[in-house]
DNA sequence: TATTCTTATTGTATTTTATACTATAACTAC
DNA sequence: GTAGTTATAGTATAAAATACAATAAGAATA
C-alpha cells in the first residue's frame, strides 16, 4: 500500500493539569524529568503516552493514579494539541525517546483538567525525579506548548464550574469555611467577591451545610466549619429538570 | 529500541459535525460512502485522517473547504474520541483501508463542530457518493462511534452559543425575521420560548438591526427583516471587558 | 368586497436575582 | 484590658426573568 507518508502515523499521549488550592491560589502540579539529558531544572506537565489497549480517558487516570493513588480521580478531557510544530525542540525528543525507549518523531497530545486537595500526600514516581506544587502566576518555561495547555487549562476550569458547581469541593478540605470557599471562588475568575453578598448566596445553597463545628488554633476569631453534602446536591440536579 | 507494542502509534483523524438549520429544526451534514464496500446505504460524517505536515484545526479546514468552498469556516474542536473499540466494525476497517491505501488497525478521531446555512450548494466530493443534510431526530445508524459524536455534539453547541451568541448567525440567512431567530433558538435549546419575551430581548440587542424590509410571497402578514452587524457585536465584546 | 385565516406586533405586573453598602461580635495576642 | 484581626448579619435599590392576551396586518377564499 501507498501513501504512508502522507497521511499522520503517531504517538498519542495525555497530559494532566492538576489544580490545587492553598487557601489563596491556584496552583499546578509539575513533575520535574528526570535530569539525565536536560540541561536545568526541567519541570513539565504529567503525562503519558497512551498504551495500546486503553483510551485516552483511561490513560489519564493511570497518570493521576500514579501521582495520587487516587483510582478515580475527578477529571476532565478538554483539548487536543496537535501541531506539528509541538515537537521541534530535540532535547524534548531525546527527553521523550529516553523516557520512552522508542523513536518518536511526532506526538499529539490529548490534555486533561483534574482537581486535588493540596495537602493531600503525592506518590514517587520512578519516572520522575520529583513533584511540585506550582502557583499559576510562578509557572516556569516547559517543554513542547505545556506553558499553552495550563493558559487554555485556566478557561476551561471556569466553564467547568459553572457546568458543574460541585467540582470546587474536590480543592478544598472536606470541612471548609465559608472564607476559604470565597477565596477559591476568587481565584478561579480572578476577581474579588463581596463578603455579604457571598454570604447571602451560601445561605441559600442547600448542599453547603454548616456544621456545629468552628476552627481550631487560629489567631482571631473562629470561623464556622462548612461541609458539601453530595446527596443533597444530586437531588437538586433532579429537582430542577 | 523496544516497546513498539506497548504505546499506542496509530492513524489520527478529523470528523465533522456540520449543523444546518431548515428554519424548523436543526440538520447534520452526512456524507455517502462509495459503495463498493458497504452492505447498503451507508451515512456518515465527513472526515479525513490528517496529514503529516497539518495540525487538526488545518484539517478539519481542508474537510470543510472541500465540502462547502468556503476557506475560513467558523469551527470548533470539541472532542476526541479513543476508545480501541471505534474501529472495531470489519466493514469500517475496509473501507478505510480502501479510501485511504493503508492498512489502519487503530484510528482516534479528534472531532469538530461547524455551522452553514443550509441553503448553500455544496460541491462534488470524489471520496463520496452524496451529500445529504439529515435532521438531527431522524440520523441512521452510522459508522464507528460517529452517532455518539452527534449526540455530544448538540450538548456542545448550546455551551458554544453561550460563549460566543454572535455563531447563530451563521445558520441564518443574511436578512431574517424574529420568529426565525427563535425557532433557531428553540430548535438549539429544545425549548419553547415565549414570544413577547424573546422579543423584548431581541429589541434591546443591539447588533440585531432592524431593517426597512419585509418578507416577500409569503401567505400571511409580512415579518420584519433583520441582519447581524459583525461591527455592533465586536464592540460590544470589548465594551464588556 | 366581506370573511376567514395565519402570523406579526406590542406592554404591564410580578417575581427573582444581583448589587451596593457597614456596624458589631468574637476571639487571639500582647 | 487593649489592640488587632476576622466573622457575622440586613436593607434598600437596580436589573433581569417570567407570566400573560389582545389587536393589527396581510393573504386567501368565497
Amino acid at each position: 500500500m501507498s501513501g504512508k507518508d502522507q497521511f499522520m502515523r503517531t504517538y498519542v499521549s495525555v497530559d494532566c493539569v492538576v489544580f490545587g488550592f492553598d487557601s489563596n491560589q491556584l496552583n499546578v502540579l509539575l513533575v520535574e524529568r528526570n535530569a539525565q539529558l536536560a540541561h536545568s531544572r526541567d519541570l513539565k506537565l504529567p503525562g503519558s503516552l497512551i498504551y495500546q489497549d486503553e483510551n485516552a480517558d483511561e490513560a489519564a487516570h493511570r497518570v493521576l493514579n500514579e501521582l495520587t493513588g487516587i483510582k478515580k480521580m475527578t477529571l476532565k478531557q478538554f483539548k487536543s494539541f496537535t501541531s506539528p510544530k509541538r515537537t521541534q525542540n530535540p532535547d524534548d525528543v531525546r527527553w521523550l525517546e529516553f523516557a520512552y525507549n522508542n523513536k518518536i518523531d511526532r506526538l499529539i497530545t490529548i490534555s486533561y483538567l483534574s482537581l486535588c486537595k493540596i495537602n493531600r500526600r503525592l506518590n514517587n514516581v520512578a519516572k520522575y525525579q520529583s513533584l511540585d506544587w506550582c502557583p499559576v502566576s510562578e509557572l516556569p518555561v516547559m517543554p513542547f506548548d505545556h506553558n499553552q495547555i495550563v493558559e487554555e487549562s485556566l478557561e476551561e476550569i471556569r466553564r467547568w464550574v459553572e457546568f458543574d458547581p460541585a467540582i470546587v469541593f474536590e480543592l478544598l478540605p472536606s470541612k471548609f469555611t465559608e472564607s476559604e470557599l470565597r477565596k477559591l471562588y476568587e481565584a478561579i475568575y480572578r476577581k474579588e467577591l463581596d463578603i455579604r453578598n457571598f454570604h447571602k448566596k451560601i445561605l441559600g445553597v442547600e448542599y453547603i451545610v454548616p456544621l456545629d463545628e468552628r476552627q481550631t488554633k487560629v489567631a482571631h476569631r473562629a470561623a464556622r466549619l462548612y461541609k458539601f453534602d453530595k446527596i443533597l446536591y444530586n437531588k437538586r440536579m433532579t429537582t430542577i429538570e
